[in-house]
DNA sequence: CAAAGTGTGTACTATTTAATACACATGACA
DNA sequence: TGTCATGTGTATTAAATAGTACACACTTTG
């Protein structure tokens, strides 16, 4: 149990200061969700949702799916998917790089990138 | 639905073969599930068991765990916890070494471990 | 003041997950 | 021949997941 629910209400809440649009009932709708739903969400009174609908509360409020997804304590299906797909590689490359500062994955991110093998 | 059945019933029975230790009923009770249980999964009739079961069954027949995972259509928590804490950095590194060559990720893998950053 | 919009409490539910328990027929084996 | 082990069919289940539906009280706002 992380902090999902008051990091999206507040996010939400800053939103609305200066769009009426971001009630919590306007964005449950929007969504696709009851709203009090998405009410015991951010209070923290219930699990966080789907990925589905976590990816398209992510959506709504300008955040990132990932990080999002992360606080629901889930990690996206497609980069799961990618890692089924060869999960000795990537379980060791994940592994490896579980102490590694930030700055050395970003590193390895940039090397992957413009690299050429 | 891969093959995740057949693939461990014919791991057990090559077993099997020489090492009577690997009768269905005699894994199934030292991984601590029932033997009809094993049965279903065997034959696909129940879809995979558990993180937790699978582990022990890919250790009980040598395999590796998350090769095993990945057949069962799942990402061990353990990875899931360490791209959960800085989602941002994996998730793009991941997605970038989506079409990489398996080279390329060992390539990665051997900096990363000799690497001084 | 009425109508509309807001957040929340309570009750309920369908589906999936991850199994157990028991009975049965078959085959090995001493 | 009896007993032991083997694999499987059938029935059932406890817990988790992912929500819906409706009523209520309060607050704008037209």
């Amino acid at each position: 149990m992380t902090h999902f629910g008051k990091s999206i209400r507040s996010r939400r809440e800053h939103l609305h200061l200066d769009d009426k649009r971001f009630s919590l009932r306007q964005v449950a709708l929007r969504i696709g969700i009851e709203p009090a739903y998405l009410s015991k969400i951010e209070r923290g009174e219930v699990s966080p949702p789907s990925e589905a609908t976590t990816v398209r509360l992510a959506h709504e409020l300008g955040e990132d799916p990932d990080v999002l997804l992360a606080l629901a304590g889930k990690v996206s299906g497609d980069l799961q998917n990618i890692i089924r797909k060869r999960p000795k590689l990537f379980a060791e490359l994940i592994r490896q790089l579980k102490e590694a500062p930030d700055h050395a994955l970003l590193h390895v991110v940039r090397e992957v990138r413009d690299g050429e093998w």
